[in-house]
DNA sequence: CTTGTTTTTTGATCCATATCAAAATATAGA
DNA sequence: TCTATATTTTGATATGGATCAAAAAACAAG
C-alpha cells in the first residue's frame, strides 16, 4: 500500500452518483468531503488490504480495477468480486473489524479512503447518508446472492455469459463502452469467480467467438451479440 | 401471511443477544420495543413475503425456521439461506425497496416485525443500534461470501459437511443440541442451497452414515464425528 | 530487441456429479 | 385408521467440466 496522497474531492468527482455521495445534496457532499481521509494510489499487483488486517476504513474505488479474494486455509482461493470506479471496498470487514479478504489492484488504481468511525458519525449527522449506505450494504447482499444463483444453478456457458453481460453493463454505466471490454483479470481469476477452471473459461470464450457472440483477442473482448448472450443466460 | 398478533417484547426475549437488540442497554431495548410492530405467526409452508412484494419491514425470526430462495425466470430456483431464531429476514430488500426472494416457513414459526422507516429513525436516535445494524448487514455479506466459497471451490462432500457443521453451530449457539439436528428442509432444498442435486445429497448423507460420521434417519441427523467432518471441510 | 516468465489456447482423457429410473419410506389428509 | 402424495434412497448410466499435457502467445525485465 502506500503512496502519493491527495485530498479527496467528491464534489468534483465524475462518478459521484455511483459512489458514496449518491443522492446527497451539495451541502452534504461538502460535509462528506471534509471527512474523507485522502486519495491513495495503488499500483497494479499491490494489495489495498489483506485478510486479517485490522479494519479502519472503507475505500471507494476512484479509478482502476480491483479484485477481492478469500483464501481457504488449504491454499484454495476464491475470487469474490471485481470492483471498478465508484464501488466500495471493505464492507465485509465491518462485521468483525478485520478484513476477511484480500483486495488487489488489477491495474494502476486510486481509491478514496474514509475511516469508518468518521463515517458512522457522519451517518448520525446525515440520515440521508445513512439511508444510502444501508442501501449500499443491501446492494452488496443482492449482488452476492446473484453470484450464489450463478454458482449454484447455472451451467458454465451461462455463467460466463452472465459475467460478461454484467461487466459490460457496469462499464456502460460509467460511460465507457459497453461492448468493447478490456478484461483486467486473468482467465484464472474469472474461473475462480465463476467456479470454473481456467481452461474451461478459455474454451468457452473460444466457443463464443466461433458462435459469433464475441470477438476475443486475448483480454480484449468485443460483444457482438448481446441478445445472444442474454438468451444464453435465460437458459435456452 | 398472517395471523395472530402479539406485541413484541425484546426485553424478555431469550435470544435477544442473537437478534437486533444485541449489545443494547436496557433503556435502548425498551425504546426499540416500543417501535416494534407486532409478532406474527407464519404457518409451515406459508411465505412471509414473496419476490416482488413491496418492502416495508424487516422481520426477526422469533421461533421456527425459514428458507429464502430466488427464482430465476426459467423456473430454476436457488435457495439462498436458511434462517433460525434471532436471524433477520428482508435485508436484501433494502436495496431496491422490493423483496428479491421468497421467504417460506419450513415449520410453524413466529417473527417480530419492524417497519424499516421506523427502524432507520431509531438508528438516528441510537448510534449504538445503527452501529450494530451495520455489522448485521456486513455479517450477511460475509455469510454470502462464505457460500460463494463453498459453491465455487468445494467438492460435494465438503459442501455438505460444511453445511451440517454450520447448522450445528447455529443450533448450539441457541442452546439447542449441536449434535442432534432435525433438518427442517428437504434434500432438494439442501441440494439447491449447495448447488447439488437431491440424489447427490442423499447419497452423501448415506456415505457419511456408512463412514460413521453421522447417524442419519430421514431428517434426523446426529453428528457422530464432528472432527471428521471438520477434516473433510479443510479438504483432506 | 532478446530472454525468461506468465498466461492462454487446444487436445486427449478422466471422473465427480447429473440424469434417468424405480422401489422404499414418510407425511398429510380424509 | 387408510390412502394419496411427497420425499428419500439406491442403482445404472451419461456427461459437463476437470485434469493432464504441451504448444502458442503475450508480457515484463534487462
Amino acid at each position: 500500500m502506500d503512496f502519493s496522497e491527495l485530498k479527496s474531492v467528491c464534489g468534483g468527482c465524475t462518478i459521484r452518483e455511483l459512489c458514496l455521495p449518491a443522492g446527497l445534496s451539495d451541502e452534504e457532499v461538502l460535509l462528506l468531503d471534509q471527512h474523507m481521509a485522502h486519495r491513495q494510489v495503488v499500483k497494479k499487483g499491490d494489495s489495498l488490504y489483506r485478510t486479517g488486517d485490522a479494519f479502519r476504513s472503507l475505500f471507494a474505488v476512484s479509478t482502476g480495477f480491483f479484485k477481492t479474494s478469500i483464501l481457504h486455509e488449504d491454499g484454495r482461493a476464491q475470487v469474490t468480486g471485481f470492483q471498478m470506479a465508484g464501488e466500495i471496498l471493505g464492507l465485509d470487514a465491518i462485521s468483525t473489524d478485520q478484513h476477511i479478504c484480500d483486495a488487489v489492484a488489477l491495474e494502476d488504481s486510486a481509491v478514496c479512503e474514509i475511516t469508518f468511525d468518521r463515517f458512522e458519525e457522519l451517518g448520525q449527522l446525515m440520515s440521508n447518508l445513512q439511508h444510502r449506505f444501508n442501501k449500499t450494504l443491501s446492494r452488496e447482499i443482492v449482488r452476492d446472492q446473484g453470484v450464489m444463483l450463478l454458482l449454484g444453478s447455472m451451467r458454465s456457458e451461462e455463467r460466463l455469459a452472465a459475467f460478461l453481460v454484467n461487466l459490460a453493463k457496469r462499464f456502460s454505466m460509467r460511460k465507457q463502452s459497453g461492448s468493447e471490454l478490456v478484461l483486467r483479470m486473468t482467465r484464472e481469476d474469472i474461473g475462480s469467480y465463476l467456479g470454473l477452471k481456467l481452461e474451461t473459461v478459455s474454451r468457452i470464450l473460444s466457443r463464443f467467438h466461433d458462435q459469433q457472440l464475441l470477438d476475443v483477442k486475448g483480454r480484449n473482448v468485443r460483444i457482438l451479440d448481446q441478445q445472444g448472450l442474454n438468451k444464453l443466460i435465460e437458459g435456452s
